[in-house]
DNA sequence: CTGTTAGCGCCTTCAA
DNA sequence: TTGAAGGCGCTAACAG
C-alpha cells in the first residue's frame, strides 16, 4: 500500500496538516526549514500524493475531458495535440474520449465524464443537436465546442471561418475560369459542412452563376460518401468540371472514384495532410490552424473553470459566443513543391 | 452542489448502506421492493453517484490509460479504437495520452498517471527503454505494452509479427524478380524497425543474395526521414531498383522524393492507409491488425487488473510474454480495385 | 434483508 | 507558524 500523508507527518516529526501545506501551497504559511524537512521526509518515503483523495476534498480533479467524434482523424488529433500541450502546461491532464459519431454515445459518455468529476469538457459534436451538452453545462461543468456547433447548446466556441473559406475556395475556381463548379458531400446536420456549402452559393451568386441544381450533391462526411457523390456528379446529364469537397475525406473520396475513370476534373477541398501532395485532381486547399484551435479552446475552458472556481459563473452561463479562426487558400502546386524541404 | 447518497437514503426511508448496495450491486442482497424504491428515489432527486468518493474507498476508478508516441498517427488511433470499445463494454473509462515521441515525457505522464489512480496502462513505448514502466508495474499498477517492445520491462506485450512480414514483403518482391532491394528508414532503438530489418536480412539471406551496405540505408521513422534515406540511397553509386519502407511514414517520404524525379522504382512497406491507393510506386503492403491489437491489449491489461484485484498478482509479476499477431500481405492493385468496392 | 459504524487520504477552518 | 478535529461521499464489515 502506498504511503500516506499521515507516514511523512510522522517521520518529519510534525501534523498531517503541516504536510499537507508544505506539499500543496509550497512555501505559503510554512516555516522554510519545516517544509524542507517535510519534502526531504516525503521523498525518502517515496511519497506520492493521493489525487482521488485531494478530489473529494477540493471538488477538482485538474482534468478536462475532449470528445471527439472519431479518433483515427488526423485534424481531430491535430487540434487535440494542440489542446493537450497547453492543458498539461496548466496543471491539467486530458481525457480524451471518442463518441463514434454518435449523439447517443457522445451523450453517455459526457454523462460519465461528468460523474467521473471533470472540471470541463470541450466537445466536437458528433450531430446537430446539443441539448445534451447543454445539460451538463447547466450541470456546473464547464462546456466549449470546437470545430462544430450544436444547436441548443448555449455554450462557447472556438471554429474556423468556414463560410469565408469555402467561399475563398470557390473564388479561386472562378478566377480561374472555371464556372460549372459542383458542391461535393457534407451532412447538412454538422455545421461546418452548412457553412461551407453557403460560403460556396455566396461566391456564385456574387458572379451572377446558377448552378445546376444536380451540381450541390451532399450526404456524408467519409470517404465513401465522396465516393459515391463524385460518381452521381459525373454521371448527371450536364456535369460540372470542378468542385469543392465539403472536407478532405470526402475529397479523398472523390480522388478515389477519379482514379477509376478516365475523367478530368479540378477539386478544390478543406485541410491538408501528409498525403495530400499526391491527389492528382488536387487544385486548392483551404487550411485550417487545427493546432491553434485547439489552442484556443484550451485557454477558453481554463477561463470557464477559472471563474467557476471563483464563483464568478452565473452571469456567463448564456455564453454562446463563437469565436472564428481564419483559414487559408493555398494552390496545390506550392505544396507539392514544398515537397523538396523535406 | 450534487445530491448524495444520503439525500437519496433519507428520500426514501433508508440508510446509506442500503442505497449503495441497490445502486451498485443491483439487486444483490437487497429486497426487490427496498431497491425499486430507492431507485425511483435517486430518479426523481436527479441523484449522480460520485467516483471519486468511490474511488477513495474501492481503491479503483475503473480506469485504464493509454499512451502514445504520438495523437495524430492513424495507425496508433486504430489501436486505440479497439481498445476503446472493448473497455467500455467492461465498464472502463479510457484515458488517451501523448508522449510527443520523448520517453522522458512519458515518464513524467505515466507515473502522473499512475498518481491519478488509473487502474491499469497500455502503452507504445517512445524509445527502446522501459525501466520507468518497470518501475510502475514495480508500484503495482498492471502494465501492458502494444506494437513495440521496451528494454528493461518486464511486462506483457502484444505486437505484430514484424520479422516474418517484412519477410514475406521482400519475399514478395524477390518472387517478382528484383534481386537489388535496399532497406529505408528505421529507428533502431524502436523494437518494430528492429524486427522489420532482421525479417528483410533473412529473406536476402535465405536467396543467397549480398546487398549493397548502401542499400540498408536506416534512420528514423518519419516522412522527412523517408524522403532523406530515399534520396541517400538513390543517389548511391550503384542504386537498388526495389525497396522495402520501414512504415509507412517513411514510405510516404520515399513516394514524395520519388513524385520530384523521373526515377522508376518499386517499394513495399507496412501499413495502409486511406491513401495508399494514391502511392504509384507502391507494390506491396504488409498490413497489420491494428485494431485487433487494440482488442488484444485491452483484454490482457483487463486480466492483470482483475487477477491483482483478486490477490493472485504476485507470481505474475515477471511477466515480459509477449502475443505476436499474424501480419498479411497484399497487392498495391487489390487496394486499387478495392476502390470499386466504395 | 437492513442499519450502524468506521474509515479511505486529504484538506481546512479554528485555536493555540 | 503549527496542530487538532471534522468532514468530502461512499463502501464494507459486522451486527441485528
Amino acid at each position: 500500500m502506498g504511503k500516506t500523508i499521515r507516514d511523512v507527518a510522522t517521520l518529519a516529526g510534525v501534523s498531517t496538516a503541516t504536510v499537507s501545506r508544505a506539499l500543496a501551497q509550497g512555501t505559503k504559511g510554512v516555516a522554510e526549514g519545516t517544509r524542507t524537512r517535510v519534502l526531504k521526509a516525503a521523498e525518502s518515503l517515496e511519497y506520492r500524493t493521493n489525487f482521488i483523495a485531494r478530489s473529494l476534498k477540493t471538488k477538482s480533479t485538474m482534468t478536462v475531458a475532449f470528445i471527439v467524434p472519431e479518433l483515427a482523424n488526423n485534424f481531430f488529433m491535430d487540434v487535440a495535440e494542440g489542446m493537450g500541450e497547453k492543458l498539461i502546461t496548466d496543471g491539467y491532464t486530458m481525457l480524451l474520449a471518442s463518441s463514434g459519431n454518435s449523439t447517443e454515445v457522445e451523450k453517455r459518455r459526457i454523462t460519465m465524464l461528468a460523474d467521473r468529476g471533470v472540471d470541463g469538457m470541450v466537445v466536437i459534436p458528433a450531430g446537430s443537436r446539443g441539448d445534451h451538452l447543454q445539460a451538463i453545462a447547466d450541470r456546473g461543468v464547464p462546456v466549449v465546442l470546437v470545430d462544430r456547433l450544436a444547436e441548443g447548446a448555449h455554450v462557447d466556441a472556438i471554429a474556423s471561418d468556414n463560410e469565408k473559406g469555402a467561399f475563398d475556395l470557390t473564388r479561386a475556381l472562378l478566377d480561374d475560369g472555371y464556372r460549372r463548379i459542383a458542391f461535393v458531400g457534407g451532412d447538412i446536420t454538422v455545421s461546418t459542412a452548412r457553412e461551407r456549402l453557403s460560403g460556396f452559393a455566396r461566391a456564385l451568386a456574387e458572379a451572377g452563376i446558377v448552378p445546376e441544381p444536380e451540381w450541390i450533391c451532399l450526404g456524408g462526411m467519409e470517404v465513401q460518401d465522396g465516393y459515391r457523390r463524385m460518381k452521381t456528379v459525373l454521371e448527371s446529364p450536364n456535369p460540372p468540371e470542378a468542385m469543392v469537397a465539403v472536407n478532405l475525406l470526402v475529397h479523398l473520396g472523390m480522388e478515389r472514384y477519379l482514379l477509376g475513370t478516365r475523367v478530368q476534373a479540378v477539386i478544390a477541398g478543406f485541410d491538408t495532410s501528409e498525403y495530400t501532395p499526391f491527389l492528382p485532381a488536387c487544385r486548392y486547399i483551404a487550411v485550417q490552424n487545427a493546432v491553434e484551435m485547439g489552442r484556443s479552446a484550451c485557454a477558453k475552458i481554463i477561463e470557464g473553470i477559472t471563474e467557476k472556481k471563483s464563483g464568478s459563473f452565473p452571469q456567463e452561463t448564456y455564453g454562446g459566443r463563437v469565436t472564428r479562426l481564419p483559414v487559408t487558400i493555398i494552390r496545390h502546386e506550392e505544396e507539392k513543391n514544398g515537397t523538396k524541404s523535406l
